[in-house]
This record gives C-alpha cells, sequence and structure tokens, in this order.
DNA sequence: AATGAATGAGGGTTCATTCAT
DNA sequence: CATGAATGAACCCTCATTCAT
C-alpha cells in the first residue's frame, strides 16, 4: 500500500491523530476486503497491526469508527475536487472536465474506497448518519457541477439544455461507472469509464467535447 | 401479487415454494428497513410471522437465504424488462425508452429493492457469489441496451454514436439515479429520473427523442 | 443439594419457570462461593450445567437475574415467616418467638443465602434497585415484629417497654448476628444465635421469656 | 483531616504516605458512590483527581488496594473506639455507653463508610483476606464489650444476665442498626440506632441505663 | 513520582444453527 | 412442515496492568 516509510521500529505511542487515521485506513482496506458484515473491531485492529482495545480508546465505538471513516472519505473526496477546480483554469469546459477525472483519479477512485462508498450505500437507508454524509457530498458535488453546466449552456448557446438535468445525470452516470469498476473490474476500466462521460459530454456540448 | 386464496387462518404448513417467496419477501422488507448488518434470521423470520428455525429449515443457512434473494431481484428485473420489450413493439427507439422505464416503474423500481441492490453491491467485492449474480443482471440488461443503442444508430444515421458508450452510459446512468432515489428521495423521484435519462437520449439521438 | 430426583437423561428443555429457578439457585450458589465481584454469566451457567447464552435467554440480562434472585430470596423471606407466624398459633409471645426462629432455620438461614443477602446489601447504596428490594423486606418482617411486640408489651403490663424500639433492635440484632454466622461460622451457628436473641427477649418481656 | 498545608498549585508528586490516603479515601467515595462492582482503578484514580496508572504504582493492584482500604477502616475503627473508651473515664456503664456511641458518631458511621463495609461483608464469604480483617475488627470490639458488660454484671448484681451474650447481642444490634442506616436513611438515623440500644441496655442493666 | 497510550484477557451479549417435540 | 428452547462461537467493549515518557 506504499505507506510513508515508517521508522525502524514501529512507535509504541503516536498522536491521537495519526493512530486515528491509521486506523481509518485499516477500515477501509478490511471493508474492501471483507464487507461491513464481516468486519470486526478485531479485523481492523488486526489490520492496523495493533491490539484489541485501540478502536475503543480512539473511537469509543465501532460504530464511530464507521462514521468517521464515512466522514473521512467524504472529506477528502471534496478537498480533492476543490483542489482540482481551481487547477484547472477558468474555462468551464476544462473545469468540468476536471471533475469528471476526479471521479476516475487517485486518490478518490481505488477500487478498496469505492467498495467501501457501495458499502454505506448499502447501509444509507437505514442510518440516517450515513444517509445525511452521503446526501452532503452528492449535494456538494452536484452544486458544483451545475453550476458549470450552467455557464457552459450560456456560453455556448445550447438552447436546448437543461443543464440541472445534464449535471444530475453525469453525476449519476458517474455512480454507476464506480459501480460497473466495482462489480466488472475486468471489462471496466477509469480511461473507460471517462470516455463514456467524455462521450456524453460530446452529445450535449458539441463545440466543447470531442470524442 | 394475486396469492392463492388464503384459507381462513393461517395456514400452518405451507408448499416449501410458498414459504420461501414468503420469507425472501420478508428478507426485503428487513433488509430495507435495518441494514445487511443488523438483518437476523430472527428479524427475518419475524418479519414473515414465523419462527425462529424457519430459515435454516428452508434454506439450510442464512448466507443461501440472501443469494436466493439477490437471485429472485436478479430474476424479477430480468423477467420484466424482456416482457416489456416484448409489449414496447418492434421500433427500436420506443424499445430502448422501454428500458428505461423499467429501471423506474414497479416493481423494479421500489424503494426497498433499491436499498436491497446497494446492500448487495456494498458486499459485492467481498463476495463472489454476490458479484456474479450481480455481473450477469447488468450483463443482461447491457447487453440488450448494446443492441438497441446499435439498432437505432444505423438506423439514424448517427454517425458519430458509439453505441456501446451509450449504452454502458444509459446504465450507469440509472445506477446512478437509483442511489439518488435511495438517498435523497425527496429530490428525485421516478419520474424526475426518467427526465434525466431522456435528456440524455434526446441529446444522443435528436430525431428519436425530445425532451 | 438434594434436588427432586430427575428424569435418568437430564431434559434438554423445560419450562421457562423452572429454567429460571434452577438459574436463580445456580446465582445464589455462585455469589456465595466466588461474591459478586467474581460472579460471571459463565460461572452461573456452568454451575447450572447449561450453556452460555442460557441466561440472556430467560433473564434478558445479567442485572436481571441478579435482581430476581433477590426477589426469590425476599419472597421466600416472607412466605416463610407468614406461615411459620400462622402455625405458631395465637399467643404473641409464642408467634414472636416464631419469628425469632425463622431467621435462625432453613429454608431462610443458610451461609449461602445470608452470604447473597450481605453481597446485595453491599450494592444497596448504589443500586436503587436492590435497596428497595430490601427495604421492602425489611419493612414487612419489621412491622410484623411491632405488631407482636406491641400486642405483648399491652398483654403483659410492660409498661416502660417501647414496643417500637424493641422490635426495631430485634430486627437489627438478627441481622448482626447473620454477620456473625457468615464472618466466624465456628464461633457463631444459628442455635447460640436463637439465645442471644431470646436473652434479649427474656430482658425485655421476662414473664413471657425465660433464659 | 488536617493536611498539611498544600502549594498554591496542587503537588504533581507527593510523599507515597500522602497518594496512599489520598487513594484510599478516593476509593471509600468510590465504593460508597458506585458498589464494589462498578469501583474500577480508573474509576479512584479520576476520583483522586490523579492518573490511571497510579494505583498500580502505589499499590501494585487493585487488590491490594482494596485490602489496604478495608484495613485502613479497620484501624480507624480500632482506634476511634479505644481512644472514647479512654476518655470516657472508668465507670463500666459510661465506658459501655461511649462504646455504643462509637459505632453512631463520626468519624466511624459516616453513609459512605457503612456502605463500604457491607461491601467488604458482602464478598468476606469468598474472601479469606477481607474475611480475616473482618474477623479481627469484630473480635477487638467484641472482646472490649464482653469485658464491659462483665463488669457491670458483676458490679450491679445482674445475677441473671449472661455478659457474653449481651455483649454479642448489642454488637450484633449495631450492625443491624448500620444496615437500616444504610437502606433506610430516612427511617433511621444515628440518633435513633443509640436509643434502640439505650433501650436494649436499659432493659438489661436497668439500674445503670435508663432509656 | 507520575502520566496516559497501549495492551489483551475476559466480560456480557448476540445470533446462526440444532434438535426434541 | 413447523416450532422455539438451547447451544456456543464470536461479537463489541471494559478494564487491570504495563511501560515509554
Amino acid at each position: 500500500m506504499a505507506e510513508a516509510a515508517p521508522p525502524l521500529a514501529r512507535k509504541r505511542t503516536a498522536p491521537p491523530q495519526e493512530r486515528r487515521l491509521q486506523l481509518i485506513k485499516a477500515t477501509i482496506r478490511c471493508v474492501a476486503r471483507r464487507g461491513l458484515t464481516d468486519t470486526t473491531t478485531a479485523t481492523v485492529a488486526g489490520e492496523a497491526g495493533l491490539s484489541q482495545g485501540i478502536i475503543n480508546l480512539h473511537f469509543q465505538s465501532k460504530e464511530r469508527l464507521l462514521v468517521e471513516t464515512l466522514r473521512y472519505l467524504a472529506d477528502e473526496y471534496k478537498r480533492t475536487w476543490e483542489k482540482r477546480l481551481q487547477e484547472a483554469g477558468t474555462s468551464p469546459a476544462d473545469q468540468l472536465w476536471a471533475m469528471v477525472e476526479v471521479d476516475f483519479d487517485r486518490p478518490v477512485c481505488e477500487r478498496n474506497k469505492l467498495a467501501v462508498w457501495f458499502a454505506f450505500w448499502g447501509e444509507a437507508k437505514s442510518r440516517p448518519t450515513y444517509r445525511k454524509l452521503c446526501a452532503d457530498r452528492d449535494r456538494g458535488y452536484g452544486d458544483a457541477l451545475r453550476v458549470l453546466c450552467g455557464e457552459l449552456a450560456r456560453a455556448g448557446r445550447y438552447a436546448k439544455v437543461n443543464p440541472e438535468r445534464v449535471a444530475t445525470g453525469l453525476s449519476a452516470m458517474t455512480e454507476g461507472l464506480w459501480l460497473d469498476m466495482l462489480i466488472t473490474p475486468q471489462t471496466m476500466t477509469g480511461e473507460q469509464a471517462k470516455q463514456v462521460c467524455r462521450a456524453y459530454l460530446a452529445s450535449v456540448f458539441p463545440q466543447h467535447f470531442q470524442i
């Protein structure tokens, strides 16, 4: 997993923030590898190379660890697209494409993380806490997409385009493509997924996107 | 569901096939209401109004019950779109639209069932059995979509359209829209979802779909 | 422990009431043998010759088992003195003495049960539930004692006797004697304890009790 | 308790003897407030305002802390009645009454300490160490009582009085009254308890005690 | 002398499964 | 075919104890 080179002897004690992150990353690997139903505190602690009690020491409960893991993913997601958006310049089309790429590049689009997203979505209906965190992530990304589609539609005189619907459709499409990457990784790669999205954008905004 | 007229008092014994279906339906309600991690055999049996041991009696194990539930959903899905396709006439555009509608109409698109799909997808990475069943469903539907998109592309002289990518994108979009219906049901209904898909089809096949 | 002759093969299933009693008796033995702090659900289940989960099956929680055990002891105590009182005839002195004897005869005064009473008293300050049950037992017995002392005081023209105080003192004395039986069983037996009480009664009601 | 004048900021290090006492007092409060089963090393350390590891540092183990706490109570008890006995003059009756008062005055008779006594008695059957300490306390006090009752019986020509039994009964009575103070504090105060004992003594030694 | 992060054995409890009825 | 009392492995969590600081 290419972790930062650890000190020769693993420290017996570490700053809380570091331990928490270590455990969250172990949780992601664990949920990806075994699913949420087979992820136990022992499993996560073992994956982190730490002892049984460590999770309750740092997170009070397994449930809290899971929530913090979801929050970590959502934060990382947001931080990533906000950064890429800044780097993408000022052209709405470039920005829109940058948003698409975020979804299919690291650090967001690792198969482990996709698996974890689906694991939480799978519990979302019955867990308001999860649902809210998922909804927030969605809304943030979706709003940015809507703004960009709107700008593009006006800029390019795409009279018939309903930016709202295009943004919603694009956002949905990336999530569906994640599912394909999760379920049939051998027939759907990040690059292919980008092309599918590009084809969509090309058909909606033909002046700005070509396949 | 037009069940066979029940006797006045609920039968204490029933044909196995009927009991199995009853338990599968209880499982769907249970997983939707409580999530996979909180779904227990007792919970399902209780939801079905039956006794503790009933699941092992009819399915040997909890795991088998879950697999059969997933299989039931996949079968129902397939049966539904095959039937609608037949009823849709011979126009590729009509057929394509029928396929979209299947995804957002009953019996496929109930919020409970969406929740269950996501629950299984959430475990799919770590459970080859689930993954295979999910992949089969996807492939079946996707293939049909590809054929229809191909026919339409040829029929309409949509030279630039890559039917493969359109089909993949459309299929992904419906799954992503399901997620929206699951996570934010108040901002995404089946009708809205259809319109988002229609907008997509209209931009790809403007001669055949209008918004 | 002189249980009712069991069937040759111990029944695998038993009426709930019977199982509960079996577990309560095992709890008494366990608490007496190991103390409340070292009494675990595993310990009790083992003592009863049953499996781990049995306690939660029949009592929902360890705490409930303990409360029911206390309630059992309190009920048995009450039942026992009420019965003895009836059998003791109508003379207040005889009745009073019967009450004393109850405290130092079976089934109430077994060393195991004394140990359990003290175990609960030891937790009573911090557990209102225990305290209430203990207070109820005390009050019931104390009230009966007060009535009898009052009758005796009037009947015998013991002008200076304050029946309330005598009853309270007598009740306290028996509890303190239980402590002696618990802590130094080799120097305090039930018979000796009775004599101590008798000496007390003889000094208060000399016409009715002789040493 | 006239502690040595503390420095402005609480000392981070203190003489071991002082720390031990501090922890013993914290233990008494803790056991009284939460019971022995819910008293943890963390709880005691927190009550003392000190850190997790402090108990093992000063007492090696939790068990030793508890034993030392019991020993502290027993020592304090002995010191207290020995001192009061000295101050009580030479009249056996006065001395006897002083012994009774010790049991219902500070520092012995605080509800917290009563609770702790009962907590240890509750474990005494299964813990020889506790039982021995309790027995020693009892014996010391009981012996003194026996001597005094004997002196009084001879002095007052109480021919029929068995001093042994009276002493045993009196000692038992005070312990039983402690139980009343513990379980139903609103209906039994130290003063009332003394009166109950006084009534007992008045009936046994009418020339020396009046109600 | 004191801290508090870390450990890991063991606690109460849950739950898939069994089996006598 | 159906029940539900019983089992026991495994879960999450607690807590006495250790040890680097």
